[in-house]
DNA sequence: GTCTATAATACGATAGAC
DNA sequence: GTCTATCGTATTATAGAC
């Protein structure tokens, strides 16, 4: 691989594992053997690579969403989505970046942050309004504040998971706000049958 | 105050605002005017600063989930932890922590955090386990799955409003959470009429 | 307990040859 | 494009006087 891609995979896996802040150009060159010259070639300064390797790290995020607003029963999109592997110890490699000072703080890292919530955000709103319109979901729900939740299902999900050292509490809180999105569903004829009327 | 504890307040509130691995001693100093000398006599290390202040932000907590565990109905309880005022923008001073990658790594710095989520955990617990109880939740959801759920959306609103620099998706996240909640009450004979049987 | 001085190392970058 | 050498600053302390 050419230095100039190499330096941004590097970049990218180090975000995702230290953050921005806590990983120094050093290590980027140490693990990617890049030399100074260069890297300083390619990427003047730790915070222009920086931006290359966070637009990497976004777009690896897109095609996932995009199922969530492909074919299929809204329902069982919304429970792919939720419920796809994900490793709860490593954390969102976009999410992660808001934690960091450095990249809260300035305007060009948390750009590409930004955008690429308010894409997820805009999946989940589109297959929320779908399992409304399909009676999967109560119409009384709101579609734009739900879609915010499940969001913060998954990323806060994985505070809890660091926090204990344990995938465990990730996979709980997303289940149970499927079981609560199941609850959720409108009262059925079949349901009220089963209910002894 | 004595130095040990202006250190300590100091330390507290800069590892709210920046994190552990970006505050540095010499932040310390500045900000609360105790000099070099005096620090490291209290202090040997950062780290035994950042003990010592991650103990007390954990502190901080713990009253108001013992709210949550309190007199009154469930629900309202519920309700009244979730909706409770926060800077959504400055994020959890405890959650915050675990994105750090030296408090990540370190058992020492962890532990407390993960104390912390574990007291808040019981308290969620409880009041669900209540609110089951007096036929306010659904008896099939799962009380110890929920309390985790409902810690994640308030953790990761934080993720999301500093996404955004807004604080308006942590509360829709948490507003939408909590239209789940009602929608996931069990059905009611009160109910059953407004359906028209 | 507090002060000032000092130090080893790491960070983030620049210079200039090839 | 890549290399080695160098630079100024910040970090995280330590030393030793008062």
């Amino acid at each position: 691989m050419e230095s100039r891609q190499l330096l941004i995979e590097t970049m990218s896996e180090l975000m995702w594992e230290r953050g921005y802040a806590d990983t120094s150009p050093r290590d980027v060159r140490e693990r990617s053997g890049v030399g100074q010259g260069s890297m300083y070639h390619h990427f003047p300064t730790k915070r222009d690579l920086a931006v290359a390797a966070l637009e990497r790290n976004v777009a690896d995020l897109l095609p996932a969403v995009s199922e969530l607003d492909g074919p299929g029963d809204p329902m069982a999109r919304i429970e792919a989505y939720l419920m796809r592997p994900r490793d709860a110890l490593k954390g969102c490699k976009v999410g992660r970046m808001t934690q960091d000072p450095q990249v809260r703080e300035d305007p060009v890292l948390l750009a590409p942050v930004a955008r690429a919530f308010a894409q997820v955000h805009l999946g989940w709103v589109k297959v929320l309004r779908a399992a409304v319109a399909a009676g999967e979901l109560r119409t009384d729900l709101d579609p734009e504040r739900l879609a915010h939740t499940l969001m913060a299902v998954l990323q806060g999900g994985y505070v809890l998971a660091i926090a204990q050292q344990d995938p465990g509490p990730f996979d709980a809180a997303r289940t149970g706000v499927l079981e609560l999105l199941r609850a959720a569903a409108p009262a059925t004829t079949d349901d009220r049958h089963k209910m002894g009327e």
